[in-house]
RNA sequence: GGGCGCUUAGCUCAGUCGGUGAGAGCGCUGCGCUUACAACGCAGAGGUCGGGGGUUCGAUCCCCUCAGCGCCCA
């Protein structure tokens, strides 16, 4: 520990030395039988392939500043830490490796490709992990885990294995969302929607005898090949008469039924539309409805397969020209017009998503959201901001089955196995090679590992110590962008494997935009690194611009200079510290605060003060509102504890005034601790003569001292400020040079008497303020300033600082310039013709003019009548 | 199309459970290296609180409406 602090702060000198000496002490790690009430969080766990990026930066400082304040409360603080084993990410990253080789992954084969993930894993994995330490971040790292864990894996299982033996696992040949690029089924909430410009084909399907038939309207014109009916809405009228009668395919030798559906738009396009069934949702369900053939086209590339006759074999893009070239030929294509409409692309590859019939393993989520949406109707789980609530149940309550089957080869592999005869066999254990069963290929989706992370963590489903004292976890906290994905998922699994919601409370952050409010992306250029922004300006100062404008639910904007701006803040805590322990010698904050009786009035100022800003940072982090908690603190330290207590304690050198400055500076640094860690950690450590093991993670939080509150003190520090302030004005305004002492005569009421009184040494230094006196009445003097203040009127005599002789000139010759200013824009404005025909700006621009010169003159005629 | 949110100083945002002169940071102007800090200090300029209407003694804040922007869902 340096004794003596550097003139300047320097975080990268501090911030790896005190986080190593944390974790090396131990000060991250909890057990169950710690004392104090239980607090957890789980963190949301990154992608095992992910690195730091600006919105882990800010969830992370959430989470860590909730955590840090909770272990100082007292709590038994716990902040799970891990990784996510990602599916596809993880297979993609070590497929191009494997690509680069020259090989594919079929060439490698499953077992050995699998072994290259994880050799991967080992060697480059998790890279997050240690990132996160450059913020701070105090995770209990020997908690941590990986999503295929040995007793995750077997966590994992059970719960596929008890929902199907609850019949809420099935598996059925089923329309799922299909990425033709990864070969894989996804599930509805990996696929995002992209406005695009397509186009929309109409065809005419004529009648199976030869009548004209009826015009469909398709933006997928390939499609058409796996049509197996037309459908109108029964009311159209004009299509009635059609429904019932068959149609001929155009293309292939197929019957097309008409058939009335309730679910066709009758506005849009012509009124009738094809039914496929095998490759579009609605249709899907039109196809149940009315019994109708499913015909699959594609194969899982994309490609037209066998069904589509002549086309098999082409591209599904090229297989829509083809189609509408073949039936262009036979008259049958109507017209192409443009169409702009919403195409869903794979969030992971970004192919362009194919409804597709596959077999595939589904979860039966409606019996599991029920008392999900019971737990947040109750506010069992309450979500922050409150609002956040509402879509949330919205979503909940429209939720289709779960496809958490994937065509992959790294994640938890489906534990069913299917015998010689067909049947299929769930298990938790593997059965005997001998029996010669062939495992089911496919893997889990990623989410159905993730949904347990609250529970298999903390040890689930053995009843551990740690899930018995931790669980229900205390807050999770993410964006409000993955309330669908993940949280809803963890309350289903909590609710119903434990019968308890995993967290009490769902804390939605932003996210986290550029400078104008634009979301950070890579194809704009906007991307801000964090690992790159803590080695410029440090970790704290990271944090800080973060959580100042993290209100719950807000996005957050950030710009380097909001960063820059958080620094200054960390540097300017630094050097009150430096004064401070300039000062107080051997005093520490042990010492204790004097008594009353002891107090000057900016100390039981300064104690008021401080004791507003704890309440209200107490208040802002407990309704998890960390923006505000910052101002709050932020304000305090520099506009009220260093602008004016630290300026006027340098006057004194009592030893009172010693025990609030390092009182007051300690219990500071304590608040602010959970959102600055390591400047306040370095500066506390100075102050306290902590010893090895004394660190501020540890202290006590502030207890509220509702008896520090002084309004009398507040006033009578608020009328010493005014007083400054006003002399300070008074002599910007004259010009007076920063060494030109003022001669003050004061006329004041009684009471504001004894207060200016009192605080005359602080005015005078801070006023610059030579000689100060009280008069009964003003001065009766010319070249006389005069000041207003609440209950008191200050007089200075200018003679002697200013040249009264130059000063007046100089004011004359201003005054005339502003007069000749005002009155040529007043002949401007005069000019009909140009109030006519000038464009608005210009006039307004000129109405601008006469006021403020206006404005110029009164105020020198001011200063030259207290001239006298 | 449905839902939610936003619109306050040049920029990014606070704020007001409705109440005398609406705040911050950055930027801008002027003056200062006053031994904690020029990563600073002091002073200052800058706002019809999106438009319109209503409730009220009083609205930036509540209600209605219009306009624009954003997000989620379909």
């Amino acid at each position: 520990m340096p004794s003596e602090l550097s003139k300047a702060y320097n975080p990268a000198g501090v911030e790896p030395r005190l986080y190593d000496w944390w974790e090396r002490s131990g000060f991250f790690h909890a057990e169950p039988d710690d004392p104090g009430d239980p607090f957890c969080i789980v963190i949301p766990l990154p992608n095992v392939t992910g690195s730091l990026h600006i919105g882990h930066a800010l969830d992370h400082s959430v989470q860590d500043a909730l955590i840090r304040r909770a272990r100082m409360q007292g709590r038994n603080a716990m902040w799970q830490p891990g990784t996510d084993h990602a599916g596809i990410a993880t297979q993609m990253v070590v497929e191009r490796q494997i690509a680069a080789e020259g090989m594919s992954r079929r060439e490698l084969g499953r077992e050995a490709f699998v072994e290259r993930v994880w050799e991967w894993k080992q060697q480059s994995g998790g890279t997050i992990l240690r990132q996160m330490r450059r913020l701070g971040a105090s995770c209990d790292w020997r908690r941590a885990q990986f999503t295929l864990d040995d007793h995750y894996v077997a966590a994992v299982r059970k719960v596929f294995c008890d929902l199907h033996a609850e019949g809420l696992i099935y598996r059925g040949n089923r329309l799922v969302n299909w990425d033709p690029v990864l070969g894989t089924a996804m599930s509805d909430i990996e696929v995002d929607h992209v406005e695009v410009d397509g186009e929309l084909a109409h065809l005419r399907y004529p009648g199976a005898d030869h009548s004209e038939g009826i015009v469909v309207a398709t933006t997928r014109a390939e499609t058409m090949l796996g049509d197996t009916a037309v459908a109108v809405h029964p009311d159209d009228d004009r299509y009635r008469h059609l429904v019932g009668t068959v149609l001929r395919h155009p293309l292939l030798d197929r019957e097309l039924p008409v058939i009335a559906d309730d679910g066709v738009d009758p506005s849009f396009g012509t009124g009738a539309v094809k039914v496929t069934p095998a490759h579009d949702p609605n249709d899907y369900e039109m196809g149940l409805r009315h019994a109708l053939p499913m015909v699959d086209v594609m194969n899982p590339d994309a490609t037209i397969n066998a069904n589509g006759g002549r086309f098999e074999g082409l591209d599904r893009f090229e297989a829509r020209s083809r189609v509408k070239e073949a039936l262009d030929e036979l008259g049958l294509l109507v017209n192409v017009t443009p169409h702009r409409h919403s195409v869903g692309h794979s969030s992971r590859s970004r192919a362009v998503v194919e409804p597709r019939l596959s077999e595939q393993w589904f979860v039966d989520v409606t019996p599991l959201a029920e008392p999900v949406i019971e737990a947040v109707r109750s506010g069992r789980t309450g979500f922050v901001p409150e609002r956040n609530a509402k879509g949330f149940l919205d979503w909940m309550e429209n939720l289709r089955d779960w496809c958490i089957s994937r065509q992959l080869w790294w994640g938890h592999r489906i534990p069913a196995w299917y015998d010689e005869h067909g049947e299929t066999h769930v298990l938790r254990e593997d059965p005997d090679p001998a029996l010669g069963w062939t495992q089911d290929p496919d893997v889990l989706d990623t989410w159905f590992s993730a949904w347990l992370w609250p529970f298999v963590t903390l040890g689930w489903p053995e009843r551990t110590p740690s899930l018995e004292t931790w669980y229900p976890t205390t807050v999770l906290v993410t964006g409000y962008d993955i309330n669908t994905f993940w949280v809803s998922r963890m309350l289903m699994a909590g609710l119903h494997f434990l019968d308890e919601v995993p967290f009490d409370v769902v804390l939605n952050h932003g996210l986290v935009r550029d400078r104008f409010g634009k979301k950070m992306s890579k194809s704009f250029g906007n991307v801000i690194d964090p690992l790159e922004l803590i080695d410029r300006y440090g970790a704290d100062a990271l944090r800080f611009a973060l959580l100042r404008a993290a209100a719950p639910g807000q996005d957050v904007p950030l710009a380097e200079e909001w960063v820059e701006g958080a620094r200054r803040f960390a540097n300017k805590l630094w050097n009150a510290g430096r004064l401070v322990l300039s000062k107080v010698g051997e005093t520490t904050p042990a010492d204790g605060l004097p008594a009353a009786d002891e107090l000057q009035p900016e100390d039981r100022w300064i104690l008021s003060r401080l004791e507003a800003a704890r309440a209200a940072a107490e208040d802002a982090y407990d309704g998890f509102d960390l923006a505000r908690a910052a101002r709050a603190l932020y304000h305090f330290v520099w506009d009220e504890y260093c602008d004016w207590y630290l300026e006027l304690a340098k006057l004194r050198d009592d030893p009172a005034a010693r025990r609030v400055l390092v009182g007051v500076l300690d219990e500071a640094l304590r608040l602010l601790h959970p959102i600055m860690p390591f400047v306040t950690e370095e500066i506390w450590r100075t102050l306290t003569h902590a010893g090895d093991d004394g660190t501020i993670m540890r202290a006590a939080w502030p207890a509220a001292a509702p008896q520090r509150t002084d309004p009398r003190a507040e006033a009578e520090l608020e009328a010493l400020r005014a007083a400054v302030t006003e002399l300070r004005r008074f002599r910007a305004d004259h010009g007076l040079a920063p060494s030109a002492r003022l001669e003050v005569i004061a006329v004041a009421a009684v009471q504001e008497r004894a207060v200016l009184e009192a605080g005359v040494d602080g005015i005078r230094r801070l006023a610059g303020v030579g000689s100060w006196s009280f008069a009964d009445a003003p001065p009766d003097r010319s070249a006389l300033g005069k000041l207003v203040i609440a209950g008191a009127e200050l007089y200075v005599p200018l003679a002697g600082l200013v040249d009264l002789d130059g000063e007046r000139s100089r004011l004359a010759r201003d005054l005339d310039r502003a007069l000749a200013e005002k009155e040529r824009a007043e002949r401007k404005l005069s000019n009909t013709g140009f109030v006519a025909k000038a464009p608005a700006a210009v006039v307004q621009a000129e109405r601008d003019k006469v006021a403020e010169w206006d404005r110029a003159l009164r105020k020198l005629s001011d200063q030259l009548d207290g001239l006298g």
